[in-house]
DNA sequence: CACGCTGCCGTGAGCGATAACGGAATCACG
DNA sequence: CGTGATTCCGTTATCGCTCACGGCAGCGTG
């Protein structure tokens, strides 16, 4: 590969200023159609391509956005990143994909990354990070939505699913299903929707009448094999657990796995629920009982947000909680 | 958000030249221990963070990958991003994250704006491109890596599973379970692994002095409901089928769907294999024969392949093809 | 015919960093 | 004590593009 062809070389092909070429290529001030042609032309035939950095440098705007999660290969959120990219191409800008396997250190650093390459927003999913650090760290970067997760001071565009409705209606519903001992396999520690669940299911359990037991909650991986070890570790220490709430689909897999490892029946013996819906869910057997949400809107919408708190910032921050929906399958 | 720190800033604060600074950035050069660590406490107390778009004008180097896949949501593409991911970041790079969604328009646009943004590397997954169109437009940038697709001249570097075989073994193992009448579900046409599949699928069968039969080959969208009606079309069109090879595990598990529609029985009276050993493959009922390949491992490799074509391009392009694994599981 | 407008295009100064030199101290040493 | 070699740091020119001006025709107008 020689040397890339730049602005000047147009420039000098076609006997004009850069700045005229610059004008073609953004379509700002007034061009005779002829030279527009004529340099579009050349531009064609040298193979020209703007240098989407020095634009950048010199514009202070760099079309692209960061895209920060967990984990990528967890259906849920590459259904989100699926969403994400198609909204974020349509609109011109790229993609700046950071997983973060559920470690903090790497969220900061990818959070400074971001930061040094200029991009123009953030879509920021499940961070993990403590509100006041979360904070510093935005301060950083020009724009930010955040995808289940909250926070305040500042203010920031939030779109979420109401991770405590979700909870409490899976657990009325086991509730008016005769359950009673319903334990909740709760995922990761730092999750703020995994503590919003936590609460709606306590809501739910209040609102019965049963007492909180709290050696029915566990915290978990929340993959397949978390999910399984947590529960085969609920079902030795209480046999009598009639019921389990899961913090995701993966997690509630893991779950009925670990049921038929002990010869528990599902949903005879133990009924489970899962969240999210992802594909997974309706295909296991018994197909799993959840609550949907539509993560792909999620990402399509939250980089709408995001596009639009870069382009008006005066309109202020927008919150969209989105309302999970129950579905009845044979698990529970 | 006021004006973001430069070098400028931290050179005026410290009382040094703006080469200082960029040489404690640097690592660069000789500088006075204290010099150095006088900087380094500016850098931090000013919040300092250098502006990789003005580095990489300045050193054409960006430090930036690009990955472009036909779709994010599939668990085969997201596995191999999770691992591309893994690479990269370890290696000091971002990733710019591309979906086709089979369309090779986008696929020719995504290349475009990875060639503007000026990435130092490719890793193009599974391109639906013909290759002379596949050949110019990697022609704009500086190195590739192709995954799961070939191309000669210029030779790139590959990593790919051997698709041929994995089919051959497919067939050759539901030959031995005494299946003769066995159909293939192909995917999409563009798809070079399917291609390659198909061959495998042909030699296994002729290799057994079966005729292929062409009305036993059909295309199909690479995802359950492509799957899905090519299963539903092909069993009423050949009731006779007692074998189906599947594109992959999506399309496999949509046969599977058609089968119990259709009251066919597997593997009883239809058997399914699938391909790649998806985490849902080991989770449907039954659960999916089929062959293993470890996606993550591709990504994994495949930056490393790509960052040694960055750094020493004279040691020539790579060619690493992985063997699947047959995995017996009930369906077939 | 002088005047101002509009249409079209060029000039110079950045954007924020690094590359390639160059130069002033400091030091060892014959 | 002169002299080269180190050590450490500064100056200038780019990188490839856009922004804010400014300038010059050609036109209509009073």
């Amino acid at each position: 590969m020689t040397r890339r062809v730049t602005i000047a070389d147009v420039a000098r092909e076609a006997g004009v200023s850069l700045q005229t070429v610059s004008r073609v290529l953004n379509n700002k001030g007034e061009i005779r159609p002829e030279t527009r042609s004529h340099i579009l032309a050349i531009i064609e035939r040298l193979g020209y391509r703007p240098n989407a950095l020095a634009r950048g440098l010199a514009t202070h705007k760099t079309f692209a956005l960061g895209l920060v999660m967990p984990d990528i290969a967890n259906p849920f959120f590459s259904a989100i990143a699926r969403g994400a990219e198609e909204a974020a191409r349509q609109a011109g800008y790229s993609l700046l994909l950071f997983n973060t396997i559920e470690d903090p250190a790497r969220e900061v650093e990818a959070l400074g990354t971001l930061a040094a390459q200029r991009v123009d927003g953030l879509l920021l999913c499940s961070s993990r990070l403590p509100d006041d650090e979360l904070r510093r760290r935005l301060s950083e970067l020009p724009a930010t939505v955040l995808v289940n997760r909250e926070l305040t001071e500042p203010a920031l565009s939030v779109i979420r699913v109401d991770n405590e409705a979700e909870a409490r209606c899976a657990v009325e519903f086991l509730l008016s299903r005769a359950r009673r001992t319903i334990a909740f396999l709760a995922g990761p520690v730092a999750s703020h929707g995994g503590s919003l669940r936590a609460l709606g299911y306590r809501r739910a359990l209040e609102a019965a009448g049963i007492a909180c037991d709290p050696t029915l909650v566990r915290p978990c991986i929340p993959h397949l094999d978390g999910g399984r070890s947590a529960a085969h570790a609920l079902l030795s220490a209480r046999p009598d657990v009639d019921a389990v709430l899961c913090y995701n689909d993966l997690v509630a897999v893991g779950a009925l796995q670990a049921c038929s490892e002990m010869g528990r029946r599902v949903p005879e013996d133990v009924a489970v629920v899962g969240c999210d819906d992802i594909m997974l869910a309706a295909l296991v057997t018994p197909p799993l009982t959840t609550m949907r949400s539509d993560q792909r809107r999620m990402g399509d919408e939250g980089i709408g947000m995001l596009l639009r708190a870069i382009n008006q910032p005066e309109a202020g921050p927008e919150k969209i909680i989105l309302q999970p929906e129950l579905v009845v399958r044979a698990s529970a």
